[in-house]
DNA sequence: GTCTATACGAAGATAGAC
DNA sequence: GTCTATCTTCGTATAGAC
């Protein structure tokens, strides 16, 4: 009988991620997902048949899940300008908490894939898909177009994605600081029926 | 006399960004370098005596100076709306000629920055902020205070950047032109004493 | 400035026992 | 599911000759 479907394999995916984060994909070896997580070296290719490649793209995929959770969590709300509020300020919160170290394990894999795992780039296209997708279902839904809300959603995962690299690389939350607030009035102009007062100039 | 000022030492400088841009820092070994470049094996540690790390610093350094310089001829034309067209086209331009193999280099040393080369970081955050502040220059110049400026000029930086490693990992320049379009309409309302059509809703 | 040779470590992956 | 080798490749870096 398998401990409820094998703790060391979800523990070296959650390691995984983590290792993404706050190293970067190549960093993110299998040995330092082992010491990491605690798990027998004797196992690896027993869960993981396709080797550091399978590894590294259920990590991506369990992280694009999480946000993905997260997004749906704010969008639940369903007020536009406080879901995107309360996205930047999970990478903000998850930026100071880490101390500057965790970045965007998505990112991770996008920049540093090679030709030899192309399958890793297409994984962290899909999860960028249905983040921006997510947005955009949001914005449709309060009367923007099919057009400028797909705009607009991969338009704030761009921007947040961008911002996160270079508080990471500044030690500082004002770039991430920056683009919430340029995002949160833009918000409040395109959408339409938001009697609030918006700033724009 | 050295060949007005060592061609194999340039070349490796320029190699190393170009695998920087298309393979990401951990992709840039001093072998590849080597190979790309032609550079002889055996002066590697004569032209670079802090190793690697400084043969990435310097490709940085170069990387960062090269779009600086592009930027800086964009922003002659003193038309902020252009200016920053041109910075996006910029980027499609190189993400399409190459196939959507070249990202950007200074994001791929931010990201994948170990702590074991921490002036790494340093020297990619030093470019960040110098393109940031052309940008910011330029719109400061052009009526904005010297908050929404900075401010915008981060911004900018990172909904590129961003954008950038979406397209790449998607092999399509719709997120780029997402944020183009974006910026675009933003920068038109923002900018003041601009009397063409803006598009707000 | 450039050469060859080499030390040394880390990484991915496999084999075969238990 | 897990263990202990072990193979192979690749990377950085150094030594010493030319």
């Amino acid at each position: 009988m398998s401990p409820r479907r094998s703790d060391s394999r979800d523990r070296m995916i959650l390691s995984a991620a983590a290792l993404l984060r706050e190293h970067g994909a190549s960093a993110t070896s299998i040995d330092r997902v082992l010491a990491h997580s605690g798990a027998p070296r004797g196992s690896v290719y027993h869960h993981f048949p396709g080797g550091r490649t399978q590894l590294i793209d259920e990590a991506v995929a369990l992280a694009g899940d999480f946000i993905a959770g997260l997004i749906a969590a704010a969008t639940q709300a369903d007020d536009p300008v406080r879901a995107v509020d309360a996205f930047f300020a999970l990478w903000r919160d998850r930026l100071v908490e880490s101390g500057f170290r965790a970045g965007c394990p998505i990112v991770a894999v996008a920049v540093e894939t090679n030709d030899d795992a192309p399958q890793l780039a297409r994984s962290a296209a899909t999860v960028f898909a249905r983040w921006r997708e997510a947005l955009a279902v949001l914005f449709i839904r309060h009367g923007l177009t099919e057009e400028r809300g797909r705009r607009l959603g991969a338009f704030i995962i761009a921007a947040v994605e961008g911002a996160v690299i270079m508080c990471r690389a500044e030690q500082s939350t004002a770039p991430l600081e920056a683009a919430a607030a340029e995002i949160h009035d833009l918000l409040l102009n395109a959408l339409p029926q938001r009697p609030e007062a918006g700033s724009q100039p």
